[in-house]
DNA sequence: CTGAAAGCGCTAACAT
DNA sequence: ATGTTAGCGCTTTCAG
């Protein structure tokens, strides 16, 4: 492996001019410098990342905690398309992505040791259990960090806009002339409570009362509980005109229910998802859906993680809230006609 | 951050007592070590991989590469599963992934020199173009590499088998009383060379001439592409019993342009999938595949790759082919009855 | 059984 | 304008 040393002694130079004339920004008579800066293309020197950490403290690595437990967050579509805008976002920056967790062979590292081993200069955290002490415990380090759809007091964050994600879609499915709305939460998340709370409002506020019973207790991405609880909304005596799922990958558990009991959507009964995957516009009728901006999401979160990596002093905590939009699709029956 | 030195202070002991009592494999007094392990714990030490990297040589990180280009490879279920297993598989044996690219802030690194640049102990490298000659060249480099799906001479690989799959699929079309079996390829790689080839020896052996007609050049995960495909092989004056399609995702532009027509599947065109996605259950009816053990090809090849990285001498280059299995689904219609 | 010391590749303050 | 040098935190040989 080439070093400085080598090109230090190809050059006739010390090694400090080499480094010097890599960084460009001394005071060394610019010939040399690009002689120097040649000869080190010549021998295909690449610098070693780890030595320099060691002298500067930056490693020019970002860690990203994504959730552990099912270990299925990449396999979600949202977080999977986050995750790939966060690491190009990163590497246009010149940062590398180091996958934080804990279960690390028999020495069980904590997060945030594992976060300190790898010396990352800031971690972006989603989709994880924001209770859990250990994530509390790096988000109060010293190591900066940026969470995803979840807000800690005084610290950066990067949310979509739930509230007004589901603003929208009730509003909309008002206009269609829907009144009996039945909305099945996910799983109980601040994102799930927004989300909810905001559907409660915009019903209220038009003027749409809720029955208890068109309120059910789901799950994020699992189709069969979807199922299940769409069965239990089928079989109402008054049955829901629309059922709102959580997300479009559950939904799919509701449809092959609801052509279960022979009946056709959206002749017989409405349905709207969340997230906007690719799949959504896939299937026929193509799902009435809110779309997430998850790229401009992980764009956003590298962006600012970085901008507080390297102007700590002067960088304020902020929430960016990510703008989605409403992908009105067919799976809504327009009750007016 | 909490040093060896700074343990050293602490229990009165040098610095490379400390070393040994904490990597547990030296001559030091049992009684020593034990209590210098109590006070690092006390203390929340945590080595430093960078620091120990410079002098041992070893990162306990490997590369992965993933197709840059689309920039979508996360975005298949097939690799994103297959990325997490490897990640997990890693992880247990202490070893952390980093994701290996080339656009890489001002400074394009080659895909060698990113790893170098990293210091990354091997690469797994998939759903590249493996005859890019910045791959070609990491693989022929000094770093221990594993490719998936693609077999480099003298270098080990974990293919998924494509041959078998596809040699499966076929003879459950026969089975099935299907001879008129229409091939929509994927891109052209060597998994859609694999596939072909036995995908033509399979139906020769059982005595099945396959019309020029019937194959064609389709795309992996693009649905819209099998979508214009399908319309050609349903306007043909002798329409196939059934298409096979490159994967479950482009399978889905298939059963659209299907729809359009009027017909029904399997009752008047059969299809068969490739992969096994989640939805693939998830619809109805069932789509007939093959489903590939993207955790199992993704495990293999951590397991194998570090297997090189700790025993380089006693390794031999192998392919490891992992199965997968046809499932059966509802969408291919029993000629025979 | 324990410690001193060299050095991995690099940066940067401080000479010259 | 260029060079010397002291470490960054760690492992490891060799001496005691």
């Amino acid at each position: 492996m080439v070093k400085i040393k080598d090109i230090a002694d190809e050059c006739g130079v010390s090694i400090a001019s080499v480094s010097k004339a890599l960084h460009g920004n001394s005071d060394l008579n610019p010939k040399t410098a690009e002689y120097i800066r040649s000869v080190a293309k010549k021998m295909g020197y690449v610098p070693n990342a780890s030595a320099r950490l060691l002298k500067t403290n930056r490693s020019y690595n970002i860690g990203v905690l994504f959730v552990d437990e099912t270990s299925s967050g990449l396999e979600h579509e949202y977080f999977a398309s986050m995750l790939n805008a966060i690491k190009e976002e990163a590497e246009s920056y010149g940062y590398d992505i180091t996958f934080i967790s804990h279960r690390f062979r028999n020495n069980n590292l904590t997060f945030y040791e594992h976060a300190k081993y790898r010396n990352v200069d800031g971690v972006i955290i989603a989709s994880v259990d924001f209770k859990d002490s250990e994530v509390i415990k790096l988000v109060e380090s010293e190591i900066p960090t940026v969470t995803i759809d979840y807000e800690f007091n005084g610290k950066s964050s990067v949310v979509s806009d739930n509230i007004q994600g589901e603003k929208d879609i009730v509003e909309y499915l008002i206009k269609m002339g829907h009144k009996k709305i039945a909305f099945i939460k996910g799983d109980d998340t601040a994102v799930t409570l927004k989300r909810f709370t905001s559907f409660y409002k915009t019903c209220e506020e038009n003027g749409i009362k809720i029955s208890d019973d068109y309120i059910k207790e789901g799950r994020y991405h699992i189709p069969k509980v979807s199922g299940t609880v769409t069965r239990e909304l089928l079989n109402l005596k008054e049955r829901p005109t629309v059922i709102v799922y959580p997300d479009d990958y559950s939904l799919l558990g509701g449809i092959t229910e609801i052509e279960k009991h022979g009946l056709k959507i959206p002749d017989d009964i409405s349905i709207v998802g969340y997230d906007g995957i690719k799949l959504s516009r896939l299937l026929r009728p193509i799902v009435t859906t809110y779309v997430q901006d998850s790229i401009e999401i992980g764009r956003q979160s590298a962006k600012k993680l970085i901008e507080i990596i390297e102007n700590p002093k002067t960088t304020l905590p902020e929430t960016i809230v990510v703008k989605g939009r409403l992908q009105e699709g067919k799976t809504v029956k327009d009750l007016n006609k």
